[in-house]
DNA sequence: CTGTTAGCGCATTCAG
DNA sequence: CTGAATGCGCTAACAG
């Protein structure tokens, strides 16, 4: 046996199938593509024999010979679970509708711009980008030579090109501070995401609910970001300042861990001395001691859409623009009444 | 502006570079692929103007044309943090050996088996697969075809033509005992993976292990899973027993996770009344209230290895078979002495 | 319904 | 170094 290098015996293409089946291969094209002009004996017949030789569909040829949009390229961040969660709908929706995804994941040595280059090397049809970190500029370049879909992240610029399908994060805030509020907190602060458009949109929702709850002079903001790290240290600063807050915000689940795990060093219980409120709904929200409280985003119809509205661009020009989903607040059990005292 | 649909702006092709160039298609391409056969002068004229032109080889056509492998498929699952982390080095081994590599995530809707047929429609070289959950008959089927290369799960059959990289479970299991042990611990019980090769070795080790140390009357199993619901659903159980454990190993770190959910929700504090082990040492083990204690994979070298060792075999004919790679112990704040009275 | 003919963009070969 | 030719496996249009 071969136990070295590949082996000889060649995929099966279509012209074997043709040949196996005594038919034209044009034929066989149409019968494997399911598309109309064959016989239902035809189909079933070279149907068999093509499964018999095990043909695949080479996607290579078929994307180089196809004239008709056929591929999308998704770039996520591999080491996201709530980008994760949205692949699933990604995946079912656009193989419901025919089309190939392909994925291009960002990590540590492999950037956004890596991925989005990869992506464009295959001749995506259009390109998904969930939560891009690239500057707006470019995704607006980009968007003159294929539809761009930014999934999650909303463009500054009103003269943009580039679609977007996210959630809306204003609401998603406030959800979490009126259940704070009318727990009884006041001291309700925000470990923020950073500088990015999520980040900034969330923050001033923040900054924004809580004026309008009365409380802009409680208002206290952190640097945090989106990971468990960044929660831990961004909240022992919090914790180190004149006025503790009695509840806190994270920008997402995973820095509503590194919140939860500050506020354990400090000696401090949750939600007795301290509630605490994630962002995203992903399951990484269920791995908690307790059930993280948090704002649950609608990643299935957030996945659907972005492929269903790219699509339907694609084959009939159908305008995207700006569509916002509005999430859901799960109240868990790291949320309830402000202490006594404060 | 066309606001809708894909735009005329043809991509460039080898043949515009050349015409802009005024050189042969065949000179364009040695440049851009850096082959030997073109002058200094040449090569940078030529890129220039490819750069200029925003000129980006045709993947699909490459790989069409070409006649050395240089395609490396990948499956991995898209919730699991531990495969999110292996990406990271397969990207940049197979970058750096100038393969491309293609993803296919495995999720709900979009099993093992899609994703290898979604990865043989690109008529990958080899496959990487991560984990896998396919029978090992199939992957020794596909074996026949092309280089199959399992990393992190053993075959058990001897004559197999898979190849594998993967962790000493053993190895990690027996360290973490010995960790327990020290430790004064005795009642040292195991939330198991359930029935895969990888949970079926760590559950073995687990036993042998905890025979060698004379505690065989101690060992405990329950089955659990390789995600926080199904380690708390398992350590509910192991609590309701007769004699509760005062130390849990976990098949990995999210299993942990439940695990130490279980523990809050039971009222026991973690590490003074229990302690608990995680596997991976991937970055949610870094999530806890407390770091967890873990057994750490050599991520990295897994990811490096499996790459290089793929490459190596397509075109060198050198053999894989059985890289086993020694994981590193790293004691967290989850595990601590025996509770007096037990 | 069939078979033929053209490409898709590129790698590769081979004679200049 | 060039330029032309061949083919990778497939789709799409066309004439039978």
């Amino acid at each position: 046996m071969d136990r070295t290098g590949s082996n000889g015996s060649r995929k099966p293409t279509l012209e074997d199938v043709a040949r196996a089946a005594g038919v034209s291969r044009s034929l066989v094209s149409i019968i494997v593509r399911g598309a109309p002009g064959a016989s239902e004996a035809s189909r079933t017949r070279v149907m068999a024999i093509a499964r018999d030789l095990g043909y695949l569909p080479d996607v290579r040829a078929r994307l180089l010979a196809g004239t008709s949009p056929k591929l999308i390229g998704v770039t996520y961040k591999t080491n996201s679970l709530h980008h994760a969660d949205l692949l699933s709908s990604i995946y079912e929706t656009a193989e419901g509708a025919g089309y190939e995804v392909i994925l291009s994941g960002r990590t540590r040595r492999h950037d956004d711009r890596h991925a989005v280059n990869a992506l464009l090397g295959y001749r995506c049809d259009a390109l998904l980008i969930i939560s891009p970190e690239v500057p707006e500029a470019e995704l607006q370049q980009l968007s003159a030579s294929l539809p761009i879909l930014s999934l999650g992240r909303r463009m500054v610029h009103a003269t943009t090109n580039v679609d977007v399908v996210r959630t809306d994060e204003a609401a998603g805030i406030r959800m979490a501070i009126d259940h704070l509020v009318a727990l009884g907190h006041r001291r309700v602060a925000h470990v923020d995401g950073g500088g990015g458009v999520i980040g900034t949109d969330r923050r001033r929702a923040y900054r924004d609910c809580m004026t309008r709850h009365g409380l802009r002079d409680q208002v206290s903001i952190v640097t945090g970001g989106d990971n468990a790290d960044a929660g831990r240290r961004a909240a022992r600063r919090l914790l180190d300042g004149p006025e503790p807050p009695t509840a806190i915000i994270a920008y997402n689940d995973e820095c509503a861990w590194g919140v939860m795990r500050a506020l354990e060093d400090a000696g401090l219980s949750v939600p007795r001395d301290v509630s605490v409120v994630g962002y995203d709904g992903s399951p990484v929200a269920r791995m908690a001691p307790h059930e993280l409280t948090t704002v649950h985003q609608d990643t299935d119809g957030l996945g659907r859409l972005s492929v269903e509205r790219l699509i339907a661009r694609l084959e009939h020009g159908l305008p995207i623009g700006d569509v916002v989903l509005v999430p859901t607040f799960v109240p868990g059990e790291t949320t309830g009444p402000a202490p006594a005292g404060a």
